[in-house]
Order: structure tokens, then sequence, then C-alpha cells
DNA sequence: CTTTACGAACTT
DNA sequence: AAGTTCGTAAAG
């Protein structure tokens, strides 16, 4: 049996544990059935047998997901392999419909046989005895599989489509990526069980999360004492965070054990941290120190000093209310509102959310005419920047949009030499003249199939074997090309099956369009030119079919103009781009929340600013 | 400790 | 057969 498997017949590293269950006061958060594990202070353990082990075979429950020891219920490895859904017998006392379901058939033909066995079959029936493998099975609400990465159930395990915005998307084959990291879309990575850093990132949560998480900004103005810590990394809250949070300031760091995100979804780490929390090792460590030091003591000087900073504030403000209690749990502080004396709300700095927004209006009346001011005193360097920018962008846009016309024009007129070709007659005798004067033993070789063949019909024949081989490949992207005022330029034609449409030049795709039957009558028509450039107004007048000179001239001509046209219209477009990307800086620049976000320094313009040095 | 890269199992 | 995802080693 392969290590995987082996591996899944351990618990997972995240199995619950013991301080998880202790201090998530909601629990049933979680996929499994934490009322099964129960907590000692060792660690999690498992089994009829109550015991720590996990270094031998052992079994899941699809009931209750409890893990038991093959020996202790009597269930060996091999056994284990024949079946699909197991159950434990106290599952089984509660409810007699749960039924222990084994495989069709025996998997002898290595695992992958075996999982597919069980990813597929249905079969009932053997009558070996049980055991299953945890993690592969299937969840029993919503098919899901689980997997040591996998809830099975939450919003990001139950989630099928990739957001294609992410790293991991873009990384990726279907998205056109080098298939380099090979991690599954970030909004699809387990709320619970995948690493953290596998999930979406923080920047990006800032949106989408809403005020969840407060990091800068919204907390910094609702939440006055947050203001000097919001540069520590650690301090990035949920709602029921923020709730441990208070409480865990509030008892003096003494019989809480802050709990971070990270902690809380990856409880191994969780119990690492649990057994050595800081504050516990050092009070056995050093019980004076513990006496003389207040109870706010933390490992990191700089968050220390900050925190007692804080605390004292926060003293000060309870000091109104109830006239000084401290680190007990349950002290009512006044809601920070400017001149409210109500209890703040529990989790809460302030009495109503009126009073928050009360506090931030007046911090903004505060401190942004302030900063208009400071930053109208100095000429903003970015803003003449940026203008000049604009200037050469428009510049570059007219450049554009001239040559598009001018490619506009050789369209049209492409198009009217070709239709005016078509008019010429077939001049029969020329036809041989035209044919040899070359020497017939002559062979080249194919570029695509690499097949000698005769030079006079070398064209043609290397034209049709491109063909063949480029209609074997797709060139497709997810969205179908929108050029207002553009014709004929993308293929377009949708594919069904790869959910793209088609780029290449309409023109030249040989996978979605055939050249058309020529009739035996048409004439070559290839406007003929003396030293490869000048045209002599001449035009070949072999018939179509049998011309190999010119073979496909019109495909050509039509490519050479329309690849410079979407070229222009990819310039153009990046042109675009580039000026609202500038626009939108320049509107955001000095904002409202830019102001209130930052602050110019004035240095001394003499000595640091090098940049005006170079220009004087 | 985090990030990147990649072999290989798994899935389609 | 090709794409997806996991686990893990190496690099930073």
């Amino acid at each position: 049996m392969s290590e995987e498997v082996t591996g899944a017949q351990r618990p997972p590293e995240d199995a619950e544990g013991a301080v998880e269950v202790e201090q998530r006061g909601e629990g049933g958060a979680r996929a499994g059935g934490d009322h099964v594990t129960m907590e000692t202070p060792a660690g999690p353990v498992y089994c009829v047998c109550r015991k720590p082990d996990i270094n031998c075979f052992m079994i899941g429950c699809d009931c209750c997901t409890e893990w038991f020891h093959g020996n202790c219920i009597g269930v060996s490895e091999k056994t284990a392999k024949t079946i699909r859904v197991w159950y434990c017998v106290s599952c089984r006392d509660k409810n007699p419909m749960l039924e222990i379901k084994y495989r069709s058939k025996k998997p002898k033909d290595g695992k992958k046989a075996e999982l597919q066995s069980e990813y597929k079959t249905d079969g009932e029936g053997g009558s070996s005895p049980q055991a299953h493998m945890m993690d592969q099975r299937q969840s029993s609400q919503a098919n899901i599989k689980r997997s040591a990465r996998m809830c099975g159930e939450c919003v990001a395990c139950l989630r099928t489509e990739d957001c294609g915005q992410c790293d991991f998307c873009k990384d990726m084959k279907k998205f056109g990526g080098p298939s380099k990291i090979r991690q599954k879309c970030r909004t699809r990575q387990c709320e619970l069980r995948a690493r953290k850093m596998l999930r979406v990132k923080d920047e990006e949560m800032i949106g989408s999360r809403s005020r969840s998480r407060c990091k800068r900004g919204a907390g910094l103005y609702l939440d006055d004492d947050d203001e000097e810590e919001d540069d520590d990394e650690e301090e990035v809250f949920s709602e029921s965070e923020l709730e441990l949070y208070e409480q865990y300031k509030a008892a003096g760091y003494k019989d809480l054990v802050w709990r971070s995100e990270e902690e809380e979804e990856e409880p191994d780490a969780l119990r690492k941290k649990a057994v050595k929390v800081k504050h516990v090792k050092r009070r056995e460590k050093k019980p004076e120190k513990k006496k003389l030091a207040p109870p706010t003591e933390d490992v990191k000087p700089r968050r220390h000093k900050v925190k007692q900073r804080h605390r004292e504030r926060v003293r000060h403000s309870e000091r109104a209310v109830e006239g000084g209690a401290k680190d007990g749990g349950g002290a009512i502080r006044q809601c920070l509102g400017p001149g409210c004396v109500e209890p703040a709300r529990n989790s809460s700095k302030y009495c109503s959310d009126n009073c928050g927004m009360k506090l931030a209006a007046n911090r903004i009346y505060e401190i942004v005419p302030q900063r208009i001011q400071q930053w109208q005193q100095s000429p903003c360097v970015a803003e003449e920047m940026g203008r000049r920018q604009l200037e050469r962008i428009r510049k570059e846009q007219q450049a554009a949009r001239l040559r598009l016309t001018l490619m506009e024009k050789r369209f049209h007129e492409l198009e009217g030499i070709i239709s005016n070709a078509k008019l010429q007659q077939v001049q029969q005798h020329e036809e041989v003249a035209e044919g040899d004067g070359d020497d017939t033993d002559l062979q080249i070789f194919c570029v695509s199939c690499s097949h000698p063949v005769n030079p006079k019909v070398a064209l043609r024949h290397m034209e049709r074997c491109y063909a063949k081989y480029e209609s074997q490949t797709s060139f497709g992207s997810m969205y179908p090309t929108r050029i207002e005022g553009a014709t004929r330029l993308f293929c377009d034609v949708y594919n069904p099956h790869s959910k793209t449409y088609c780029k290449r030049l309409q023109v030249l795709c040989p996978e979605h369009s055939r050249d058309p039957k020529i009739p035996a009558d048409e004439v070559c028509g290839c406007p003929l030119v003396r030293d490869v450039f000048e045209p002599t107004g001449e035009f070949c007048r072999v018939s179509k079919r049998k011309c190999n000179k010119h073979y496909c001239w019109e495909k050509l001509r039509r490519a050479e103009v329309d690849l410079e046209r979407v070229r222009v219209w990819y310039k153009l477009d990046e042109l675009f781009e580039q000026e609202r990307n500038l626009r939108t800086a320049m509107t955001n620049r000095a904002g409202l929340l830019a102001l209130m976000l930052h602050q110019t320094i004035q240095h001394d313009p003499v000595t640091t600013d090098l940049r005006s040095l170079k220009e004087r």
C-alpha cells in the first residue's frame, strides 16, 4: 500500500485538539465532531482506549469522524482495504441504519484500482470484515471529498469555480500559466484545513471580507486604541477574535490564551502553543518577576510597551465609570463616543455604532482641514509628472489612431485590388512560360513534414502542410473579441469543449476556415511587381489553380494588413489602459482617505530632494 | 519561517 | 493523456 494511503490512515494533523474545543465558544463551526475527542491537557486522544497513539494503523468512523486503533477494534490494515464506508460501534448502536459498506471487488492491482473503486463503484455486498480510509471518503451531504487540506464543508471547499485572478489560478495551465506553483485557487483553499499561506492573501481580503477584518483604515478611526498598534501584523481581527482579544486584554493576559486566526484554523500549531503559552512558562520560571511586573508582560518588548500604554488608557476610561475596575473580565467601560457617558457594549469601545461614527466624524473634521492645508503648501511633483505623462499618452494615442485609419484604408484598397484582379482573364499560353524554367530534379524539404518536394509545388505543399498541423491545435482565449468598428480581425469561433474563442487571425485560421474551392476559370490575379516593391499595374493572369508562384497571395496580403491592424489596436488598448491608470491615480491623490492615511514629510529640500536638484 | 518549485498521485 | 492538487524539499 502506498505511503499516501498509509498517511491517510492516521488522524489528520489538525485533528480536533483539546484547547480548541475548550476555547472555541461556539465549537460547532468545525467539520468534524468535536464531541468525541475529549480534551486532556496532554493533547488529543483517540479510539475506545482513549490514548493519544497515532503511530499504528488507524481507521476513521464515517459518522462521528473519530479515529480508532486497528488493534483495539480488531480491524487489520489488510481487511481495511476492502471497506468503503465504516462506522464505529457506538455510532451503529445509536443509529442502526448505519451499515458498513464494502468494495465491490478486492483491490489486488495496486492502489490505483483501489482508489478508483473507492470513488466510482457503488456495489454492495462482500462479507469481509471492515475498515476504511478516512481521508478518501466522501462527505455524506455534498459529495465533496475531504483530504488533509479540505474539511469538505466550508465555503471554500464547496466552491468549484476557480477565480482565475489569484496567483495560483494564473499559474494553472487552463489560465495559460506555466504550472510551476501547482496549487488550487486561493478562493478554494479550505478555510479550516488548508495551509494559511495558500488561502486568499490578506490584502485581497480587505475588500471581500468587508469589515470583519479591520487592519488599517476603518479600524484606525473607529478604534481609538488600536491606532498605535495597527502596524502589528498579528493585530488583524475578525469580530469574534476582537471579542476574544478584548477579554484577553481585560484579563491581563492571565487566563485567556489569545488565538490568532492562524491558530484557530491550524489546531496543530495551536496545540503546541497551548502547551507552552509564553506567560505560563514565565510564571513557572520566574515567579518573582511576575509579582513585580504588571500582568501585561509579553515577550516582544515593543509590543509590551504599546500594550501597556494601551491598558493604561483603558483603565483610565474604566475609572470614569466604575472607579477603577481592573483585571476582572466583566469590567464595564465607558463609551468613547464624544460626550457619551453610557457604558460601552460588550465587544466594543462604544455604546452604539452611532457613537463610533461620531468619534470618527470628529476625527475627520479635526484632521482633514489641517492635512489639506499641509497638502496645498507644497507643489505636487507627482501631479506635474502625471500631467506630462498624460500629454505623452495623448500624443501616442493620436499617432496610433492615425496609423489605424491608414491601415483601414489599406484594408479597403487591398479588397479593391483583389476584386479587381478577379475580373482579369486567364491567359492560356503564358501558363506554360510561368510553369517551367526550373530544374525538375531539384528537391527541397517541407518545413513542416520534412518530405522532399518539387520546388514548383513547394509553396503549395508547405502551405497545406502547415495548415494541416496548425489546425490540430487551438489558440483561444476565454473571451470573444469586441473591437468596435473593426471588421474581420480575429477568427473568434467558439469552442464549447475548451470554452474558448479562437484568437487566430481570421484570414489565417486553418482550424476554422478552409480555403475556398477555386473555380476552374478563376485567374490568379496577383499584382505583379518590378524589383520587389514597385508595382507594374499588371496582374498575374495564370489560372489560379495552376499558379504556383502566387499561391494564396490574397490570404497573405490580407493577413499582413490585418496583423498590422491588430497591432495598432493593441497599442491603442495599452495606451487607453495607461491613461485610465494615470487618471485614477491623479483623482485619488489627495482624496479624503489618502489625506487621512498619509502625510508628506517636508525634508530639507536642498539636501534631500535629489530630483529637484537634478532639474535645477 | 515563508516562498517557490516540482515529483507524483489523483482526477477528468 | 492532460490537467489539478498535494506533500515536501530547496531556496530565500
